[in-house]
DNA sequence: CGCCATCTTGATTTTCGTCAAGGTTAGTGG
DNA sequence: CCACTAACCTTGACGAAAATCAAGATGGCG
């Protein structure tokens, strides 16, 4: 795990825990700009923060009834929708200042079951609570208006994946994606560690975990990456693109 | 065309085009219960009624500025992706009483382009006074957010069709959920037309359009449908649902 | 009536999944 | 601390599913 990560985690305390939503430095992943500080106070309120879930735990189960979205404030975890028969799509990963959980408001249950792949926190946003505060504040539901809205976006871009390339353009897509969003949050965007089995990026991906593998070797061969494990380096971003890109022809 | 969409579609005029969201069928389709009068009287307003729209016409390209979100009142539309290189990934079909252009809301900009796939009329709802809107009637914001909602959980099902499942499952998925639609809306779920190409339904299901045209002759031999070109008679849904889902086994 | 888009069907190829075996790693308990 | 175990990963051989290429049929629209 990179080090800014390791640091927030390994130093969990009370006191962090309690670190208000206006000094925290994932704020302007999951805060709409320009707030009052009387607004912001209020959202403070609203936010449950710092609850620690450990790695293989459930944030939330599809099925359950819905009560609150989350923010990821550390660690990574995946949302996966589970067929009838069992069958596991996993429908995205999310890392720190990425909410999850906006699929449970239409039903008000969870359609999705959410995992943490590694020890983690969140803040818990009760949505009863945050729909009448965005009620009043309306960059705030302006704000939630663009989040579900580039979640609908994501989506898309992971239709265009799964329907329309290759194996290894869907595989470069998905590291290129990782890459992006390291380098967002002050990590090298060449070097990182997956906290995914092969099975897991496979269910992301549309593809078996052996396909994933054997794409990881070849990649490597090709001096486009180093694999070691879950270690990830990336050698050749220019390649990365071009076999994405190119891919799309 | 299932004759009540035909008549909605022929008997077009200025008269019927004037009908406000009050006298409208769509009304629970498309807008939330329990508003007053007043606040009915306050959306009605808000809403460009009755845009006619030809077949093949856009309702907005991809990459264009962000006006407005727009509730499909006859015909049937296309949404679709398309990669820097011209590959186009159809991200939903859409009928009477479906919303369209929520992914523009994160960026301003719509990111997928929308066509007509037959003459037919939208209401265009300007965001910027829907946002204000919705910030007075708390019934139109809930409603809103259940919107965004649901276009994710669609999304997240698309996501699993197109990750875990056969082309066999995926098109008979599709028939399903057309029928389905279909009967909310008064027509048959067991006889409808297409209103898209083989390569469309390709498209939007992950696969070639020669895959999709076998497919259909595979059914019809199989005695699960009856197709006339774009006319498609579902002769056995039990059948079918126990493909789509003994598919997901 | 004729043309172009759309659809069907067949033959072949490619890609990825399946099955199988063995290796590695991390985590657990002695 | 070390040995053991279970989860995870790699690699190969083979097979199935769908893509590609190709040719011709059909139908809707001007």
């Amino acid at each position: 795990m990179p080090p800014p990560a390791t640091a927030a985690l390994q130093g969990v305390s009370a006191h962090q825990l309690k670190v208000a939503c206006s000094g925290c430095g994932l704020r302007e992943l999951c805060l709409p700009l320009g707030l009052s500080p009387t607004e912001l106070a209020a959202v403070e309120r609203l936010i449950q923060r710092g609850q620690s879930i450990r790695k293989g735990q459930f944030l939330y189960r599809a099925g359950a009834a819905f009560g609150a979205l989350y923010i990821v404030k550390a660690g990574c975890f995946k949302s996966s929708v589970v067929s009838e028969d069992g069958r596991e799509q996993v429908t995205g990963f999310y890392m720190s200042g990425e909410m999850i959980g906006m699929d449970a408001i239409s039903t008000e249950r969870y359609t999705c079951s959410a995992i943490a792949l590694e020890d983690g926190e969140v803040c818990e946003l009760p949505f009863s609570r945050l729909e009448s505060l965005s009620q009043q504040i309306p960059a705030l539901q302006r704000h939630f208006y663009k989040l579900m809205s580039r979640e609908i976006v994501r989506d898309h871009g992971v239709m265009l994946l799964l329907g329309n390339m290759k194996a290894e353009e869907r595989l470069a897509a998905f590291l290129l994606n990782l890459s992006q969003r390291f380098q967002c949050r002050g990590y090298s965007p060449r070097q990182f560690n997956l906290r995914m089995t092969r099975e897991e990026i496979g269910s992301f991906l549309g593809l078996k975990l052996e396909t994933v593998s054997r794409l990881f070797s070849r990649f490597q061969d090709d001096g486009l990456i180093l694999v070691n494990n879950r270690q990830i380096e990336l050698l050749d971003l220019p390649a990365l693109r071009r076999l994405f890109v190119n891919g799309q022809q």
